[in-house]
DNA sequence: ATGAGTCGTTGATCCAGATCAAAGCGGTAC
DNA sequence: GTACCGCTTTGATCTGGATCAACGACTCAT
């Protein structure tokens, strides 16, 4: 048996600072720009991840000097995603993964018949791509919600590189149990909750992820509409509005279009997590 | 955009016979018993990883002589699960995965307030114990639905072998992945199908991963009871069986209790995956 | 064999959430 | 400014699946 904080952790995907430590190189675009053709790579110039103020959450820890600048070089690009671009799409060559650097990031399965199915949100510092290894081909969409910037990872690269490396296999063993616990969350929230808890456990997941940010856990702004968190939650864009709705009734949270205030937490989570017999 | 033979694979684990081949280490306890305490370790006596018969499903392929033999020591020991006993459970220190030799199981996800969710069925060549990575602590209970026996595969070993033999480090990254895509598809089969194109996708999933293993994808005996299939399902014990017997009533399959026959897997498919235009 | 318990089916009723419909709100283009 | 368009809210109604209930079928222990 789990508890309830367990329920979020596990179907969020509850980055632990302390653990984990980000790192994505920062391209200094105006040195390109200023040594041209004859651009110099210099390690100690170039923000890399190392030096990467995201680093605390993609990276493991306790890296050697030596281990960094193998990192600081696996990291091919940045690559901007405009709102509404497709970072990958179903069916496309899987080569990298991506860490997000900035933005915010949806995947969807699409199927023929045209239904969509909304399987997660992902925010800075959370890695895709993940569901391409299997077949070298993208298992789903990738789409920014908002102007995003992505850490390109040439996957192969990856893979040489934490063979040398103990940790960064680790680390990417961690990475991919993490999203495997996650996904579990999710079907214990479609296959079990009713609406409003799913309303409920979606908001209190997104406030732990920001908090885990360094943001208030308090005050966000939704990046999605209703209805892809009704796609996400397995409910129709009216039945996410009204829990919305019935939530500011109760004074549990303030809403104004895609900002969200909480104002009690706790009773947020009483809705998500209903105790045995009520 | 995905066809609808993509959605069974992606739900599904889609083994594929042809890429992986498996080895689970078949223990002779015999053997112990002649040694004694004075037990020799024979690589070539002992049936190995290397010889077992269920190796056509998760070990990569392509090794060298040596490779298999390090691959033989990998495996630990078998261990019998009883019907009902669980292999592991939710909170359990993380230090194995586990190859199912023979037997059938299913994950759960259980919650304080007494809502369980099984989140998969699992069967032979298959791995469990993914889950437990990230915490080092196991996130689902994993029980047996019928006498199983399977390989321990003590997960430290694993990934310091894994970091001499690429090939087993990019059968494991596959082998996560995998797990990703499963799970997104049974979110986008929680999310958005009625119940009926649930039971069905449910059956032809099933089908497929027999006929994976060399059974008859028409006949099959279920091994979990149908408020299991319903957990899994997010439905009703009273709808999954009204979903079958709505089936039968229409000449597509045919049930008697645990035992089910497709008589039309076509039939199937088009309940499963209704086309745009209906 | 007999009885108890578990599991599965089927019918009747209910309700949470879907669907349909209409109006409000906010941003953006011109 | 104002007209448009996408997003959101809210109300009214409908319905698929849940719930409640009873019975039937099989399994297992004695």
């Amino acid at each position: 048996m789990t508890g309830p904080s367990q329920i979020f952790g596990e179907f969020g995907l509850s980055v632990e600072l302390a653990t984990y430590v980000a790192a994505f190189r920062v391209v200094v675009s105006f040195k390109r720009w200023r040594y041209g053709t004859h651009m110099i790579k210099i390690h100690e110039a170039k923000i890399a991840c190392s030096s990467c103020n995201m680093r605390e959450l993609c990276m493991p820890v306790g890296l050697t000097e030596e281990e960094l600048i193998h990192i600081d070089d696996l990291v091919g690009a940045r690559r901007k995603v405009l709102r509404g671009a497709p970072l990958y799409q179903i069916g496309e060559t899987f080569r990298n993964l991506y860490a997000i650097r900035t933005g915010f990031f949806k995947t969807v399965v699409s199927v023929e018949d045209g239904r969509d199915q909304v399987t997660g949100f992902q925010m800075a510092g959370e890695i895709l791509g993940l569901d391409g290894i299997v077949n070298d081909t993208h298992a789903c969409d990738a789409i920014a919600l908002e102007d995003a910037e992505v850490c390109v990872i040439p996957f192969d690269h990856l893979e040489q590189l934490s063979t040398n490396v103990s940790s960064l296999q680790r680390h990417m063993h961690k990475m991919m149990s993490r999203e495997i616990v996650r996904d579990q969350g999710v079907m214990m929230l479609l296959g079990s909750m009713r609406a409003d808890e799913r309303v409920a456990a979606f908001l209190l997941n997104l406030a732990q992820r920001l908090q885990a940010r360094g943001f208030s856990p308090q005050e966000m702004i939704l990046r999605m509409t209703r209805e892809e968190i009704g796609s996400y939650l397995g409910l129709k864009l009216e039945t996410v509005s009204r829990s919305f709705s019935k939530f500011v009734a109760e004074g549990v949270v303030e809403v104004k279009q895609r900002q969200v205030r909480i104002l009690d937490s706790n009773a947020l989570r009483l809705i998500a997590n209903p105790q045995v017999c009520n």
